[in-house]
DNA sequence: GTAGTAACCTACTGTTGCGTAACTTACGAC
DNA sequence: GTCGTAAGTTACGCAACAGTAGGTTACTAC
């Protein structure tokens, strides 16, 4: 009598964990967290659905456990990335890392972007990209005061590329014609350096509702 | 005997399908669609269930409507936005529009952002952004070959900027410190327009992966 | 007043899906 | 071999929810 799966039988504890975890990610990737159940999760992994509940307790459970792993894999290379070199190699290393983190675990990056459960959800944006764009905000925030800009503009400009490079990504990730990492990292890098570098002191704009100067 | 709702009572067929589509969209919003029970958008109506399927079918029609016509309001602004004036004007006009129609629409806006239902969804981008920033991107194709930049980069640029706005847009109507609307569109307008009057005709990384030139 | 109709309701069906209780199977140690 | 334990199963309770059938209320026209 056949095996009812593909080639995995019993696995050890830890293992079965590994699995579901790798099988919970591409599930919540591409259904998202409601549409999910954890019934498909256990089926796609050829197990029965208890197995699920004893390994993390429950969907959420699972879910909270792929996250953080995800959140780590990424703060972690970015922050490798700008740990040393000038403005600009930071920048690009930031930009590099992300885009690289993107191509490499795809299914983890739309899992970061997509709806959390309601329990945790505090306003609509997912927790992770908001962090990180207040994170380059403080950043941004002390660059400003010590070049003479305005301070208080320093999280527009921090979540403007967060949201560049988030979008971009995401993007890049469904495009057919996908060129390299590094040559999709060296044009957001350029386009945010070269915006940022010759900022002026006070923007203002040209237009205003309605009629023109 | 006092009325059981608040103050509308019977209501006539048009007055009903305008006030479910204003009450479905900011359910909508904050659940997101799955998450989202029909039931509760009666309840909040001061109706019962039946009547939104009389109105609407059900849970996608209503939804269905309640997109359209945000994709009407959004499109029809920012076309209106960059049909005249110089190519600067253009771009902190769209800017400008987007971030008024986030401001005056925000759960609009929400829903555009989040998941649309399972049978529609093409990739896991919402479609709104997505076509917004193909047109862009044909916008800055043509002008790319024209000032002899690399035409094929011209989608990254247009996903970089559409993401820029979208998401500072976000940032913005869940921010409590909420600067004004030009103030934001200024800056952002500034970053995107001198980021892409400065661009090098042929970017490039400093750092490579690993080590440093 | 009473007839007709548009607006609305209560009460149900069927399904899905989370989470659990109680039982079964493989396998190594001795 | 038989005993203990880790891994896994079937079968269920229970709640939420999409969608529907059939009856009820209030308003308008005359």
């Amino acid at each position: 009598m056949p095996k009812k799966e593909g080639g995995s039988g019993r696995l050890a504890a830890s293992a079965r964990r590994a699995q579901l975890v790798d099988v919970g990610r591409s599930v919540f990737a591409e259904r998202g967290y409601e549409a999910t159940s954890v019934e498909e999760i256990a089926e796609r992994a050829g197990i029965s659905k208890p197995i699920v509940y004893e390994h993390f307790g429950g969907k959420e459970g699972l879910y909270a456990v792929i996250v953080d792993r995800e959140v780590e894999h990424i703060v972690g290379r970015i922050v490798e990335a700008i740990s040393s070199g000038s403005p600009r190699e930071r920048l690009e290393g930031a930009a590099l890392a992300f885009l690289t983190y993107v191509k490499e675990r795809p299914g983890g990056f739309a899992v970061l972007l997509r709806d959390a459960p309601a329990s945790k959800r505090s306003g609509e944006m997912p927790a992770l990209m908001y962090d990180l764009a207040d994170r380059v905000g403080a950043i941004f925030t002390e660059q400003f005061r010590k070049a003479g800009y305005d301070a208080k503009a320093a999280p527009i400009y921090a979540h403007a590329l967060v949201g560049m490079v988030a979008f971009v990504g995401q993007w890049w990730t469904e495009s057919r014609k996908a060129p390299p990492v590094e040559s999709v990292a060296s044009h957001i890098a350029a386009l945010a350096w070269m915006g940022l570098r010759h900022l002026p002191r006070r923007p203002a704009l040209l237009v205003t509702e309605g009629r023109r100067t």
